[in-house]
DNA sequence: TCTTTATGGTGAG
DNA sequence: TCACCCTAAAGAT
């Protein structure tokens, strides 16, 4: 289940079995583009990108194959030949001297040429990846200006704000930088701004290296070494309804944003 | 076996 | 905001 960090972890893992190799084989569920997996078959792989959910495996710097796992695609990296052992169906496979990448269950999956990409418009829309070194707290304080009459929760998850930050990151974004999901850009203080910027920052990089954890990096080693089970200590608030707020006891909330629930602590997120 | 939910996204109104 | 699409797994019956 994917939201921006766990999409990148996924494509270092298909880089590490794919980058600077050819592939000697090519699969495509589709039937619209079988024939592309023959113009693809023999290229070399040569970069395994993210664009926030999004993920660009090029071949030969000219031909990118597009997907997104929406909410059900998931990876499997083999580094010997041989299929995992699992119902799903597969999508899109390929295959070098180091391993094979299988993409299953993944609806969303295109073979886009550089003019492709640039009209794509899921990704034309996209907005700066707090996973990319260019996106600084001040990048973000841009963007909030420029969405600054959007309220914070529908806003962080629209992808044109900040892309790959999805439902839980959301939750956990707002709650760390202590800010309501009621509240807007243009409402909150310099202060504010500021702290939401590197709250986001913070969140979603601290996700990636962990691997979805968002609670803080030293109680997480605690926790890990007390034999806690993940879900003990992985988030703030998300999906934590009922339960003592980590920071200061109070009942965290569920409620809804956007169409989409979002928990809030009523105590360090005040209206 | 049916229904609901899900860390996602689109298009209509 | 809502209906809808995508697919898998969990929950209810």
């Amino acid at each position: 289940m994917p939201e921006g960090p766990e999409i990148r972890r996924a494509a270092d893992r298909v880089a590490a079995v794919l980058e600077g190799r050819v592939a000697e084989d090519v699969f495509f569920a589709f039937d619209r583009l079988a024939h592309r997996a023959d113009e693809l078959r023999g290229r070399t792989v040569t970069r395994v990108e993210t664009r926030g959910k999004a993920m660009l495996t090029w071949f030969d710097d000219d031909l990118a194959v597009y997907t997104h796992n929406q909410l059900y695609g998931r990876w499997f990296v083999r580094k010997r030949a041989g299929f995992p052992k699992t119902g799903r169906s597969l999508r899109f496979a390929v295959h070098t001297d180091a391993g094979a990448a299988l993409l299953y269950s993944a609806s969303e999956i295109e073979v886009l040429d550089r003019a492709g990409l640039r009209a794509h418009p899921f990704l034309a829309k996209l907005g700066p990846d707090p996973l990319d070194r260019a996106t600084t707290a001040r990048v973000i304080r841009v963007q909030l200006e420029r969405f600054r009459r959007r309220r914070l929760g529908a806003l962080y998850l629209d992808q044109a704000f900040l892309a790959g930050v999805g439902n839980y990151l959301r939750s956990e974004i707002l709650f760390e930088a202590g800010v309501h999901p009621d509240r807007r850009p243009m409402d909150l203080s310099p202060d504010e701004r500021a702290s939401l910027a590197r709250a986001t920052n913070l969140i979603v990089r601290r996700a990636y290296q962990t691997g979805g954890v968002t609670t803080e990096a030293a109680r997480v080693r605690d926790l890990e070494a007390a034999g806690q089970p993940r879900r003990a200590y992985r988030h703030y608030v998300f999906g934590r309804a009922g339960r003592a707020c980590r920071r200061c006891g109070e009942t965290i909330e569920k409620t809804e944003a956007a169409g989409r629930r979002l928990y809030l602590c009523p105590s360090c997120q005040a209206a």
